[in-house]
DNA sequence: TATGAATGAGCTTTCATTCAT
DNA sequence: CATGAATGAAAGCTCATTCAT
């Protein structure tokens, strides 16, 4: 990849980072078109080629941006002293639905990806799959089990996974107008698993 | 679909079969190659599209028959009058792991398509999506709810699909050898989740 | 080209002939498909290349068959001491449609021969096609030029062969259903060019 | 049809156009191989069907293109006031051979489409089709129908198509080298017919 | 003699990638 | 830095031809 990509303005590095993020979020790795991309980024073929060498090398990139952009997010959302698994969740929630306000595929990207078996496209993204793992462990760490309830923490983290995962996907394909209203459905939907 | 298909011999309808199966289930359908198939099923090219059209015929012709042979080999493993959702469930994937035997990657191929979001892939196989929902749902209904302790069921359901689900794409990606020791990891998991 | 076809009982020889001379007639060499051959002609497979080798060999035997089946025809039916030109071409159209009671597409078929392109067929019927020529001119230099009045002789034949085209391509594209209508209609063609 | 093509310089316009209509008019729709196209082009095959989409795609506006390129030929060629047919005639086929500068086989690819039978083929130029048939039309009544003598107007523009096409196909596959040579050639066989 | 399942070379079409401008 | 026309390997698919039965 290379370097001089951050020496774009900042507009032209998000309106590229988000091309190229959304026509893989919506097509996944291996039907996603570069033309598509570079479509949607308002730039040339041979710029996407310039800086990211190939198609796996935009892909690699902009998996890494974003699960590093969504780590800044959380870092800033979330209150390390909560103990309280749905206000944290709710909280990690509200993290990403900030990140979306730059980056609208952000979360659905990341998801995807997570079905993802296109052989390349794991090799290229190992490495920062499993920061992102790590990620999703020490926010879930930090809950208090014992604020569960009667309730299985890790089925229930399993759960609101599954149904913010659903959620996600049929709003973002429909297209989230209001972010404010997704960020409310999200919560509500945690809220119901208490 | 040419219905001539079932005037071949069995072995070499299921050779056929097993060869378009295993690289739908590993590629997902836009990556599967015919002639990765055909080289599978020892037959050439011409054959594969004489039986099933093309690409998208092959795929629905094997996402029918698969549905069709696990709902046949569920009918004659489920004990109708069990109760005990634990006890379903094992035998369900017993039922699963016997329908292993003719086709290897059964399980594999049908929970990949889960996921899959090719849109004709998607549009062909609607109707046995539906059959196979319909066929969860209603050994699901079989259990009694009483008998999950004070678990939620449908998050343990839940579970058992995420846990049966890893453990299929691990051992079916690495090759299994030994079906029967796949079948009592999968009973321990599911015993794991009482 | 397998001489054992003429031992085969003479209703499945014509049946083969027809078949094969339809298709062509329909489609023309190259878009002639074998499967609608032996389809047409209640025929396997096989048997149409144990008689005739390959597609072309099929094509140059059923060009030279209708030549000379033609040959025979206008041999019985021409007078050859009529001198009238209109009239030895409504015996020569007889003589055509005589034939098509045994192989209703032979005029289509010969004359769509006349613009095939493809090398191949040419270099096959090369020396049939010299014959069919020689016996259309043998037959017009029977005629007594002087009976065509003020007409181009020349012209006229051409005119006649334009008019018994298109009047043959639309009635056999249609289906004849009764072939002495046609003859009529060939017959008005040619008497309204005196 | 991808109307980025006529940005691109005239001169590569026209060698793509040639190559494709080149290998249509020697080979027929369907035989006429892509391959051979973009190797007479002088371009890749990717290009062929960025600009055009498919074979068909190509066919059509090759099509469209030579009638209305001949069009504008003809309108600066054929004196408006000519009465004489034969004279009309010789115009008009001085239009095709200045066509033929920049077009060689314009005309033989024109009068190959007439036998054209490829049911696609026939559907993507049937417009035009119409133009071309209303073109000849006008052309022809503009003739005053007493300067044809005692000869049969219709029958004689027929022969004189007739004529020149058979010339065209025989001076065409051979090789034009001096095109004015085939136009002295084409003028004495319309003479021929007074 | 007769079959039709099976073959594979060859065709059209796609799309990540390159490079002259 | 930026473009987008151009490339060609590889994919899906067709169909004349073969051959075990």
């Amino acid at each position: 990849m290379n370097e001089k990509f951050f020496d774009l303005k900042k507009t032209k590095q998000d309106r590229m980072i988000n091309g190229i993020m959304k026509v893989f979020a919506m097509d996944g790795y291996r039907d996603a078109g570069t033309e598509d991309m570079v479509r949607e980024a308002g730039i040339s073929k041979g710029l996407l080629f310039h800086y990211f060498d190939n198609k796996l090398g935009a892909y690699a990139f902009v998996y890494s941006y974003a699960v590093r952009y969504l780590n800044l997010e959380l870092e800033g959302t979330l209150n390390p002293e909560e103990k309280d698994p749905y206000v944290i969740a709710k909280q990690a929630q509200d993290a990403v639905v900030a990140a979306m306000k730059n980056y609208p595929y952000i979360q659905y990207f990341l998801q995807r990806t997570v079905f993802e078996t296109q052989e390349e496209a794991l090799k290229a993204t190992a490495v920062m799959r499993g920061q992102l793992a790590g990620l999703q462990m020490r926010i879930r760490n930090q809950a208090d089990p014992a604020l569960f309830g009667d309730r299985n923490p890790q089925m229930t983290w399993q759960l609101m996974d599954y149904a913010i995962r659903g959620l996600t996907e049929e709003r973002v394909r429909k297209g989230i107008e209001d972010p404010e209203e997704f960020r409310k459905e999200a919560h509500n939907l945690i809220d119901s698993l208490k």
